[in-house]
DNA sequence: CACTACTTTAGAATCATTATAAATTGCATG
DNA sequence: CATGCAATTTATAATGATTCTAAAGTAGTG
């Protein structure tokens, strides 16, 4: 989808500077049709077997942050001891498999639109987002 | 509410000695009319200044984690970094204020009934949560 | 009172994340 | 393409919330 030279705009067009180590982080995240979700522990496991350069760990958070800022990430709270991060930065709904501890992207159509008949003054919404515990039958 | 006699009958009744931390920390908690949304951040400091008598910090921790092993507490996540307790243990909705950090319970009647139309094979659904985040206008 | 298991506690250990500061690199400029 | 500078990477140290440890204290039982 997104190739080499892609990831170089991207990143240019954002004030970050084309690093190799950004774009192999790039690749690895948005090189893929379908959504990831991943700790950065994860992140750094994954990237030490796929790749035969080292990127030193805080180069890993550094990035994984300013991709954040940058709006090419979001950060997801389901669970107090892993912080997610997900290349789908839409508003959108997941289940979590607590069996697995998978995070999986719920479409908008997988979802009835939802209202909130409460509302407080001063105050507006800003996002709305489901989360639906699922686990192994029996 | 509940008064002191009526904590160590629920504490006594669930395996738990009550001893006057625990009364102390079940006082704090679950004597109000409201849900209460802490973190132990938050409670250790409340105990510092309303309790003439010292807690010390390992006691909050393991307090707050039995409580929430025998359900009597419920645990949030919804920031990486602060973990918030909750006294409503039912399964319900929230009202993030991401101006202040305040989590405010949402009752049944403030969301409509949500329907999930995706399933996912040999899995079930466990919990269904929906967190709205609110922000001051303008 | 005596016994035992449970609980509290101070302090140490852990571990994910962040900070530091020196070395390296990207890139603009001439 | 050589030079200069800011951005970036990196190894390492520091931080801080949480958990662990093991010794001292306490509740319940008879
Ligand atoms: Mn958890
Ligand atoms: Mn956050
Ligand atoms: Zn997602
Ligand atoms: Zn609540």
């Amino acid at each position: 989808m997104n190739n080499n030279s892609g990831f170089i705009e991207k990143l240019r067009s954002s004030g970050l500077r084309p690093t190799k180590q950004r774009l192999e982080i790039c690749k690895l995240l948005f090189d893929r049709k379908k959504t990831f979700h991943f700790t950065i522990g994860d992140l750094s496991k994954i990237l030490k077997k796929e790749t035969n350069k080292k990127i030193s760990l805080a180069t890993i958070y550094n990035t994984v942050h300013s991709f954040k800022k940058k709006g090419y990430l979001k950060e997801i709270s389901v669970d107090r001891e892993k912080s997610y991060f997900d290349t789908n930065t839409s508003n959108h709904h997941h289940f979590l498999d607590i069996s697995t501890n998978e995070l999986i992207d719920l479409k908008e159509e997988d979802v009835d639109n939802i209202k909130i008949k409460k509302s407080l003054p001063g105050k507006k919404i800003k996002s709305i987002e489901v989360l639906v515990k699922i686990e192994n039958n029996n």
